[in-house]
DNA sequence: TGCCAGGCCGGGT
DNA sequence: ACCCGGCATGGC
């Protein structure tokens, strides 16, 4: 793996080690906290998991008998609560109308394809998308969050304007594509933004990355 | 106390 | 094709 983002990887993995994501026991558990996890702290979202495995209803099926308002009281701590059981409902009916409710039969399509299938789906964005593609599927795409792009534009890998689709393609054309080292490497990304990479006050001292060439703090 | 967290949608330019 | 307000809870 060579280019900048190949020495971050090595940098990043080297500082904290495998990061062992997606946090979740089944496929479906990774789809449900893909989506319950959209602008919010992980922490709020195990909180949810957790009411939903209770209610037992941490399975297609399961989930699909209980009313829509059921549901989201379940996940009320992940917040935007009404806005994702209206989410994980259409993911739910689009996974029956088109798989039978069957994951596997849904990862089995081309990752091209699902991908463009799946940001039909309310709720599903391209950042939701390739996290259910990555983590719940295996397939090889890279996930891009606000950790991502923050990174890459305080080390000027990126300007500012930079699409999802730029940064994806950067990370695509230099990165070997294999679900392991996108997976990691994603997870690495977040890890590093969480401890030293906030949206205000950056705290470079200690950062794995502080080597590297830095854009001066705004 | 205010700010922020592993975004997305819909309506307006 | 972008830009913005709305959506909401919990931790620091």
């Amino acid at each position: 793996m060579k280019g900048t983002l190949g020495k971050f990887y090595h940098a990043l993995f080297r500082a904290f080690g495998p990061q062992h994501w997606w946090p979740g026991e089944t496929r479906f558990e990774v789809v449900v906290g893909a989506i319950l996890t959209q602008s919010t702290a992980w922490a709020n979202v195990e909180k949810a998991i957790q009411n939903l495995k209770q209610a037992g209803a941490l399975s297609a099926r399961a989930m699909e008998e209980l009313p829509e308002h059921r549901l989201a009281e379940l996940i009320r701590p992940s917040g935007y609560y009404r806005q994702k059981a209206r989410k994980l409902k259409a993911f739910l009916a689009h996974l029956r109308r088109r798989h039978g409710g069957s994951l596997a039969r849904m990862f089995g399509q081309q990752t091209g394809l699902l991908r463009r299938e799946l940001l039909e789906v309310y709720g599903i964005g391209e950042e939701t998308a390739d996290s259910i593609l990555l983590y719940a599927g295996g397939h090889p795409v890279f996930v891009v969050d606000a950790y991502t792009r923050r990174i890459l534009e305080r080390h000027e890998l990126i300007s500012p304007g930079a699409s999802y689709q730029d940064l994806q393609n950067l990370f695509q054309r230099e990165i070997p594509r294999r679900a392991p080292i996108y997976n990691e490497f994603h997870a690495l990304l977040v890890a590093a933004g969480k401890r030293h990479c906030l949206r205000r006050e950056p705290r470079c001292e200690g950062c794995p990355l502080e080597t590297f060439p830095h854009r001066r703090a705004p």
